[in-house]
DNA sequence: GTTCTCGGCCG
DNA sequence: CGGCCGAGAAC
């Protein structure tokens, strides 16, 4: 006899996702269950981390319970002192992983390495594992990153920076909040130089020519008063950062003695 | 080889 | 207690 199990739709995922839940029949731990998801090319996922590894950005599993499938919107993170412990982690060295760029969804479908190279004994054969290793990349991709907008701690949207005239936007979207977005993702993914597009071909058809390890943007000069400007900017926010975190010593020192008191009494 | 299943660790 | 994943069992 066959158990046909179920697999249901998951509204909480794209389209094509499935969810199954198996009841484990026997041993020490018979009747607990296991969840199981299946993406829309069957693979089958068996935890959250793994769901999340495959699915990056596009999707936000932050309040998705993978037990029910659902969204919990009260499955946020606890908002209350946990800030500031965060952001004291933070400094001790590790990465934000929350600053991890759009990446290409349909890459992953494939089965991984999509080109090997390999040297025939009889023939010369150039390898270059530079290139071999290198990862597809989605040209504009930055058009990805349209709309995205920091906010503070009240879901407050921040200002933008204001960028240069001098820098100029190329490719489809020229707008200058992707233009910042494309700038600010080269600086933190790339440890070379950012130019800009330094092919004119790349004005004209920025869809043949473009430079993708470069920002989506015309190449620029940068003038002695642009740096003196942004020494400037750079010393203000310093200051700032001072002043908050002096701010912030003395409120954590008063709220330290106040639980003191609070602990004697 | 792949897939299924339960144990068991660890938070 | 439950999520997650290793590894043996089953196929």
């Amino acid at each position: 006899m066959i158990m046909e199990r179920k697999r249901t739709d998951c509204p909480a995922l794209p389209p094509g996702w499935k969810k199954e839940e198996v009841i484990r029949k026997s041993g020490l731990s018979a009747g607990k269950s296991d969840v199981y998801y299946y993406s829309p090319t069957g693979k089958k996922f068996r935890s959250k981390p793994q769901l999340s590894r495959y699915l990056g950005n596009s999707v936000d599993l932050g309040c998705f319970d993978f037990r029910t499938g659902k969204m919990m919107p009260g499955k946020m993170q606890k908002n209350k002192q946990r800030l500031r412990s965060d952001n004291l982690n933070m400094t001790k060295g590790k990465l934000d992983l929350n600053t991890a760029l759009p990446i290409r969804q349909t890459a992953s479908i494939f089965k991984q390495p999509v080109t090997k190279v390999v040297n025939h004994p009889n023939n010369k054969v150039k390898t270059d594992l530079q290139k071999a290793t290198e990862q597809p990349r989605q040209l504009f991709w930055e058009k990805r990153l349209k709309g995205l907008r920091s906010s503070d701690v009240t879901e407050e949207v921040l200002r933008t920076m204001e960028l240069p005239k001098g820098l100029q936007s190329i490719g489809p979207d020229s707008s200058d909040e992707t233009l910042l977005s494309a700038i600010a993702s080269a600086l933190h993914m790339s440890s070379a130089p950012i130019t800009g597009q330094t092919s004119t071909a790349a004005e004209k058809n920025p869809a043949i020519w473009l430079n993708s390890s470069q920002p989506l943007c015309k190449a620029f000069t940068v003038t002695d008063e642009d740096i003196r400007e942004q020494e400037l900017k750079v010393h203000q926010a310093r200051r700032s950062l001072e002043d908050a975190l002096i701010a912030d010593g003395v409120a954590r020192a008063a709220e330290s003695t106040r639980d003191m008191k609070g602990r004697a009494a």
